[in-house]
DNA sequence: ATTAATACGACAATAATAGTCGTATATGTT
DNA sequence: AACATATACGACTATTATTGTCGTATTAAT
């Protein structure tokens, strides 16, 4: 419960692997598809969704890959989520709003502030914070 | 993703439910199953298993059912949860730690503390906030 | 006795997540 | 031109988590 999925893991993953080159540099999704044991075409399918997403730039062909295009503090972790899996709430009236219950229900308002409180912790959190390199991220 | 289970929704719409009631009044799992549209059988789990929890008392044979038991400000969402769900992790090295990666890992640490900024979200909020009847928790 | 409630393990159905396969397309290298 | 190696992507399958049901036992008021 209340965990992320394995497609916002590993786009993460490659994004913080990614950023970690030089301005420009070429990846494979198999370069990291080994590194980090991930499955090649599951990780290759949510490359090309971040291409498609325009958060990172295709190259094919032979020595093709990927190129991190935009800044990693441009992005919050909150639009990242949704870019993959959609809208983000923890109750589903929080998203679309048809539900059985609805006018009787004795804690849609409570949880309202709550799934607010969460998402603003998200909204406020850029990926840089995430995959970037500053203080706390050293090995334990 | 990032979704309350409906066994915590029910959880928690059964004990605010119960917790509007004077103190010491008993309450049928068949009335709240009714009143807000949730399968009996399931609610009726739920609510066992707050009873083993002693978050409720049970009272069995007609005119049976339940008595809220422990003071809602006295109980976390964090162990709320933790109770119905096990425990709460973005992701799994927060909670076990085997992971084909781990060491190779590159966004386990800024993921914890990610975590723990939710976590402690969660701890800092009691049920009374949530159950309860203060400030926001108004019709709309 | 009967009835209406909780107790609870085992099972079944559904839905969400994770992963695979096949095939097409682009492009550098030879 | 042929080949090799990369991305692109829809369709499919597998696995796991969640949600719900069933059957049966127990408790206790009437």
């Amino acid at each position: 419960m209340l965990k992320l999925t394995r497609k916002v893991e590993y786009a993460l993953i490659a994004l913080q692997h990614m950023h970690g080159k030089a301005p420009g540099d070429i990846t494979k999704a198999k370069e990291i598809a080994q590194q980090y044991t991930i499955p090649l075409q599951l990780l290759a399918k949510i490359l090309q969704q971040l291409a498609r997403e325009k958060i990172v730039e295709p190259v094919q062909g032979p020595n093709g890959g990927y190129r991190a295009k935009v800044p990693l503090g441009a992005i919050s972790l909150t639009e990242f989520v949704e870019i993959l899996e959609g809208p983000m709430g923890l109750v589903d009236c929080n998203i679309d709003s048809d539900c059985i219950q609805l006018h009787q229900c004795n804690i849609r308002l409570p949880i309202q502030r709550v799934n607010n409180t969460i998402k603003s912790v998200f909204d406020n959190l850029t990926l840089a914070q995430i995959t970037g390199d500053e203080a706390g991220n050293k090995p334990s």
